[in-house]
Formats: structure tokens, C-alpha cells, sequence
DNA sequence: ATCGCCTCCTGCGCGC
DNA sequence: TGCGCGCAGGAGGCGA
């Protein structure tokens, strides 16, 4: 479900409920997530007080005294502050009782999602330390993307959409930024030009942060923290748009598979110099 | 080191 | 209306 603005929106819709909170008890109800949610994790994590609720590229942090909270959403997670007492959903794993007024819920049907425990540097994790720089710092550039896209003969989209080379950016802001940038998602990463890295780069903050400001995008169900659907789905150009017209020049979108993952693009307007396809 | 495919899971929309 | 299929916002892990 959530791309980097989604998780982004989701941090800052629940913080002011969380932030300096105690944690008084953890509540597993399924712990068979990705990865198995830890048996000592209520022991770990009871009675500790949320320092600090951060994010490294879709994973959200929350520092206690002693360690960290470290939970992914996968692609069908879904993380609220709901008052306490109420009723368990379908598909509600785990419920975290914050104060006597709420608890916050996660809540993820595919299970694709992950609830960990580090006592060390969550930055050192496993899942963590690998992760490519985040998309608005200024580690991630045209310089820096060109470099590393010298090694590589993936399509371009892939080489954005690997965590390993930046942080954040799925399927659909891969697609939108790709469209912005007029470059076709199936061209190869090494033939990309320095000049197109910088218009690439460029178009993916800007898609970014104009979807944390519409407070994500809500294709089917991802509602932000307090239950509203994100706006930017209305912004959307190319994404799900198979065979309507572009919104630049009319000619009707196409829908390819790159990588497994749907990938469309307008293919007057991502003109095909390079392309794989 | 990189790539390409598979996998984990439930729900939904589509075509027949 | 029911069924089977393929796809869905992710990404680690594997063998090649």
C-alpha cells in the first residue's frame, strides 16, 4: 500500500498521539507478519516511553530508553490511533495501548508488513543499513545517481524503485516521476544521460512532496491517520491509466510489465530513444 | 556485484 | 450468482 508519502503522511498523523507516550501493554493477535513479530517484544517494549518517532525510507522508527519499534507496512499495512476499547477489526495484528484515551493499531490484511525490536542502532539493522540515501537529501543527486547507474542494465525504473539505490520511491511514483522526466520506464539505466539524471532527480522530489502536501494517494483503501483517503490520486498522470489519453498530448496511455510490476507510460511524450521494449 | 524470478498473504474485480 | 484467474501501493532471498 504505502510509498514513502503515504508512510510519510501516516508519521505525521499519529506523532502528536505518540510522541512522550508510555507504552502500557502490546496486544498480538497474528504474529506471522513477513518476518515473526518478536515473543519478547511486550517484555522489551512495556512501560517504555516513545522518545522520538522518526522514518528511514518506508520504515517507521519509534525510539524508547531502550531500544526501537521499528514497523513496515509492506503493501497493505495500515497503522491509526483509535480510541482504547474499541472494537478489534479484521485483520487488526497488533494493538499498542498508549494512555487511557487510545492505543495505535496495526492493521494489515497481505501480512507483508513487519513489526521488529533493536536494541542496537536501528540504522545498523539488517533491513536497515543497506538502504540508498533519502530522496531529499542532498546525498541523492544527479551526480550520485549517474555514478551508480554506470553498473547497472536494469530498466530505469527498477534502478529507482531499488531500495538500495534510493529509499522510497514505488511503483507509483516511479511511474509519475519517470512521465515527468519524459524518460521511457524500460530504457536502460546505463544509457541513461547526465542530463536526463538531473531532470529524473529533480521530477522525483518534486512528485514526492507534492504527495506528502495531498497527503498521499488513496487508490483503494489507504486512509492517513485520522481516516481520511490522501488527494493525490487526482494528480495521478500516468499511473492507471491504461488507454486514456495522456493529459499533455492526448495519445492514449500504455501499460507494460517491468520487473512484474505494472508500468505505464505515454508513449508520445516518454519518447523511446533507448528503450528495452 | 547484479539480475531476474519467486515468495510471503488476502481481497477484489474481471471474464466466462 | 459463482468460480477461477490475475493483479494489487513491497522487498528480501535465492540461484545463475
Amino acid at each position: 500500500m504505502p510509498e514513502l508519502p503515504e508512510v510519510e503522511t501516516i508519521l505525521q498523523g499519529i506523532k502528536p498521539f505518540v510522541i512522550l507516550q508510555t507504552i502500557s501493554n502490546i496486544d498480538i493477535y497474528q504474529n506471522k507478519l513477513r518476518w515473526k513479530i518478536p515473543s519478547n517484544l511486550n517484555s522489551k517494549l512495556k512501560n517504555q516511553t516513545i522518545l522520538q518517532l522518526s522514518r528511514r525510507g518506508k520504515y517507521l522508527l519509534f525510539t524508547t530508553q531502550t531500544g526501537t519499534l521499528i514497523i513496515h507496512l509492506g503493501m497493505s499495512g495500515k497503522l491509526f490511533i483509535k480510541p482504547k476499547q474499541h472494537a478489534l477489526q479484521k485483520h487488526e495484528h497488533a494493538v499498542f495501548t498508549l494512555n487511557d484515551e487510545h492505543s495505535l493499531s496495526y492493521v494489515d490484511p497481505r501480512r507483508f508488513g513487519a513489526i521488529l525490536w533493536t536494541e542496537n542502532d536501528p540504522l545498523k539493522h539488517k533491513l536497515l543499513k543497506d538502504l540508498g540515501p533519502e530522496p531529499f537529501s542532498d546525498d541523492f543527486n544527479a551526480e550520485y545517481l549517474y555514478e551508480l547507474s554506470k553498473r547497472h542494465k536494469c530498466p530505469i525504473k527498477q534502478l529507482i524503485m531499488n531500495s538500495k539505490i534510493v529509499t522510497g520511491v514505488g511503483n507509483i511514483y516511479a511511474n509519475e516521476a519517470l512521465f515527468q522526466a519524459e524518460i521511457f520506464p524500460g530504457s536502460v539505466a546505463n544509457t541513461i544521460t547526465k542530463k536526463q539524471f538531473y531532470t529524473l532527480v529533480e521530477k522525483i522530489k518534486k512528485v514526492l512532496k507534492k504527495a506528502i502536501e495531498k497527503n498521499g494517494t488513496t487508490i483503494h483503501d489507504f486512509a492517513t491517520s485520522n481516516g481520511k483517503p490522501g488527494d493525490f490520486q487526482n494528480e495521478l498522470k500516468v499511473y492507471g491509466r491504461t488507454n486514456l489519453p495522456c493529459k499533455e498530448c492526448k495519445t492514449l496511455i500504455k501499460e507494460i510489465r517491468i520487473g512484474q510490476r505494472s508500468t505505464f507510460y505515454c508513449p508520445k511524450c516518454q519518447f523511446k530513444t533507448n528503450d528495452l521494449y
